[in-house]
DNA sequence: AACTTGCGAAACCAAATAGTTGCACATATA
DNA sequence: TATATGTGCAACTATTTGGTTTCGCAAGTT
């Protein structure tokens, strides 16, 4: 089973449970109510995000806390940093051709 | 058909294909033979990336290129904004810790 | 001890996905 | 014109996915 943060990102309502939970730590119930759909759908969401790491859990009697990972949100920034390095040179360029047509208008 | 760009990295060939063809525009044979599965399941690819706007076509002759649209993918780098907000400042507060311990030592 | 609450896990199902094979249709080349 | 090349698209298949329903278990409450 393939389990991967990107795999984990590509669904919406998983997405909606990391912004979520990314200020405060939630229990699954608290998660579901912001949803329509089951306690137990957002528990299996709930599963895959824990199984790549990107939340974690914290018991606290019969209560389980998720919380986010932000570490592992920084692997998604990663691998984007490669194309950032290009549309930064690309926005220079336009920069550049703006400022050309600038100076031709001069 | 759910087609966002979550979806579209969410496939660890499309990344692939993505980064191959950030810097240089590719036809689909040439992109192909950068990997080990037929021209037909890369076209397949091609098909989606282009769905979500991730890239475009250039036609030229018989052959079509496909470029990366660099603009689609700060869509992901948007979305990460709200969390980078975050590490950047959980990184402060345990850069105080660690120099709250250094002048402890003192 | 009996009941309620919070939760995960298994079984099942419909829909989506990634891949293959086969085809059609242009554009080049002989 | 006949053939080769580059490509997209439809049909089919195996696998994965997101969801529901049902169950069991542990931790609190009565």
């Amino acid at each position: 089973m393939r389990r991967d943060v990107f795999q984990a990102i590509a669904d919406p309502t998983r997405r909606a449970i990391i912004t979520l939970i990314a200020l405060q730590a939630m229990t699954p119930n608290a998660i579901a109510e912001n949803f329509n759909t089951s306690r137990q759908a957002v528990s299996k969401h709930l599963r895959i995000l824990t199984e790549c790491e990107l939340v974690s859990q914290k018991q606290d009697g019969r209560e389980i806390y998720y919380q986010l990972n932000i570490q592992k949100m920084k692997e998604i920034d990663k691998w984007l940093s490669q194309f950032r390095k290009i549309w930064e040179t690309r926005f220079n360029q336009l920069d550049h051709v703006l400022s050309t047509i600038k100076n031709k208008k001069k």
